[in-house]
This record gives C-alpha cells, structure tokens and sequence, in this order.
DNA sequence: GTAGTTCTGGAACGACTCGTACATAATGTA
DNA sequence: TACATTATGTACGAGTCGTTCCAGAACTAC
C-alpha cells in the first residue's frame, strides 16, 4: 500500500530487494496486455521480481495494484497531452497531436490500457469508474479549453470534444482486431470535421 | 456443440429439459453484464437452467458458447442494421439510424458486448478476432453502400464510415463510465460532420 | 554485541476454476 | 418388454485463484 517513489522508505530494516517503480511498470505492461481477470498473480509477481509476501506487503491486493498501474498509466498520458499544449502554440495543432497521443495509432494491438480496464471491470468497480471519470474529465477539460482558444462556444466545444474523445477511444478498440496503422491513420484525420 | 434451433434434434433418446435458444439468450445476458473470465460456468449453467454435464454435452466448451453468444448478438445486431436501410429511403436517415443502433445511447451502463468482448481477449483469442473482423466488414459494407447512395466516392466513403464506426463504439464505451444519455445523444449528433 | 524494524522465501490456506466420468432416468423404436 | 439413444445429477480430478502466516535474513540504532 505503499505510495511510489516519494516514499520515504524505513529508516531501519532490510531493504528491498527490487525497486517499487519499475515493478509497478512491469505489472502496467501486464494487465495491459492480458487485462485483470486474466493475468494471474504467480505470473505478476515473478514478473516483478518479488515473491508472493513482498507483494501484498508492498502492494496491498491484486486490485490495489491495478489501481496504481492504472493511475500511473493515465498521469503518464495526460503529461503528455500538457505537453502537446506547450509545444504547440497553434491551437488547431495541439488538439491534433493530443488525438494523435491518445489514438496512439503505431501502438500496437493490445489497445489502450485505460479502455481496456474501464471496458473489462467498469460498471462493477466503482473505484474504477470513480478514477476513468476524473481522468475523462481533465482531459476533457484540456481539450475544450484548447478549443475555446479556437473561437469555438464553451458548451459547443464541451460536445465536440466527447465526440473527439469518442472517437480516439473507438480506434483504439479498433486497433486490438487488427486494424493497420495505415488504416487508423486515415480516421483519424477525419477528426478535423469535427473541430 | 448443437447448432442452434435449426438443429433437427434426434429422433429417439430422451428430449432435453431446457430450450437451447432461450439458454443461449441467458448466457448473452451474462457475458454482456460481466465478461467471459469473470463469469464462472457454475453460475452459468444455474442461470442457463442446465446442469454441467448437459452444458458441456450441448455447447462444448465455455469458449464455445461465448462465440456462439457473440455471433447470436452480432447477428441480432447486424439484422437491425438492414432494417435501418430498409426502412428509411433517404441515405442520409438510414445512415442516422443506423448510427442510433450501434450507439445505443438508452442501453445502459453495461455498454455492447461486442466491443466488450473484443476489448477482453482481443487480440490473444484468434478465433474472436476472426469473427470480429468478418462483422465489422459486413456492418462497415452495408453503411459504405449507403453513404455511396449520397454520392460520396468509394474510398472517401470508407473512411468515413471507419471514422464513424469507431465514434459509436467510443459511444459505447464511454456508457460504461456512467455519462448520462443525454449528453451522449449530444456526442452522436456531432456525427453529422463525419457524413 | 543486542534490540528493534523491515523485507524475503516458501509453505499452506480455503475457496474456487473448467472439465470429465459414470450411473441413472427418460424417451422412441421394434 | 427389450433395446438403442440421449439427457441428467452427482461426484470427482487436477489445478489455480488471491491471500495469509511464519521463521529467518538483513539492515539501523544503541
């Protein structure tokens, strides 16, 4: 249950013999690419690196350490989108590079972790559903504020930007049948009739 | 491993206790509010009515029956589909209609179990994907057709409706977050741009 | 050195998993 | 009635699940 890297650690005790952090990205990489219910823990924790008891005391539950890959997953995405605003003076280019970010058309065919998670556990995890609300919404957030910067209406540009998001969010699930990059590419710059 | 209704049935032997079809239509329902690893075939087979020996003697193999539940829906949904076009002369509407179908904006938190399904064993289960791809093929012809009806070209028209195929099934996975309907029929009328 | 704290390896837990085997029940046909 | 055929109920097998417990190892502070 420990939190990350900022952690102080224990003044006195054995230290760890693996680094939380990367052990965190290792299981990121697992549920993304087997999702929850079937990625087991023997095969997680041997992954990580650590035995069975180093990981509940480290970790928590199976489900605790969903929810921080998870976490670490969308913090490490929504960086980059922040990062798509800073680089791009030009609104019309930020909202462009933030769809190429989040399709992620050159990713690959295990999809998007966050929809991933969300399709397989949402509506019965609630505290899923609480943390894919909060995400979606300072997404949101930043892209309708980009918009705005377009000259477009703030409840034009909230409506414009779900369908955005719906959008990118379908060629991700079209990704995991498949789908070429090529392909994805060319839906994805039909977005623009929808700025 | 029986195909269905249309399944003669044997001529002698003891007749079955339960109607396949109807079981079939129960285990839809459970796949589509749970997932396939989080649904256990104890439950199952209470629900279906049926008892494990008889399960197993009638479907195979819970894999088995998942395809034979995703194809049930595919086609149930693929159905509905030609009705749009049947029903509606102007393209533009049927393409309207259609889009309403797939969105399914009124249908609950539990969002489409094709997308759901895909999202959780995609692209590890080949067999799923195979179906997947021929479904999406059929479903993105019918709705090619019709935008070409409006006079849009060929390869201008697939694009488009891959861009709006993969707005709907956003749509769908958003549903799974909670996002009211309302805001989500809002969300699909932006689809007009993408025609 | 000793005491206090923390981490590790492995064994064991009870509950649950999908799938199978087999005796028995219920039917049609002869 | 006797037979072949099919369905059902029960129990079992072999394994996996997530989780807990505990003795011992490795460290800091005294």
């Amino acid at each position: 249950m420990k939190k990350k890297s900022a952690v102080p650690r224990a003044l006195s005790g054995r230290p760890r013999g693996f680094d939380a952090d990367t052990a965190l990205r290792v299981a990121v990489d697992f549920f993304w690419q087997q999702g929850y219910e079937a990625t087991s823990l023997e095969a997680l924790s041997q992954a990580m690196g650590l035995s069975r008891s180093s990981f509940y005391a480290c970790f928590g539950s199976k489900h605790a350490l969903l929810m921080a890959a998870v976490q670490l997953y969308a913090d490490d995405r929504f960086a980059s989108l922040t990062e798509c605003v800073a680089t791009y003076a030009n609104p019309h280019n930020a909202i462009r590079a933030m769809l190429a970010v989040i399709a992620d058309v050159d990713g690959g065919t295990r999809g998007c972790l966050f929809v991933n998670t969300v399709t397989e556990l949402a509506p019965g995890d609630a505290e899923l559903v609480a943390l894919a609300q909060a995400h979606t919404a300072r997404v949101g957030a930043l892209m309708v504020a980009t918009l705005h910067r377009l000259g477009c209406a703030e409840g034009e540009a909230a409506e414009r930007v779900g369908a955005l998001l719906a959008l990118v969010m379908g060629i991700t699930t079209l990704r995991k049948t498949g789908v070429p990059p090529s392909q994805l590419t060319g839906l994805l710059t039909q977005a623009v009739h929808l700025i």
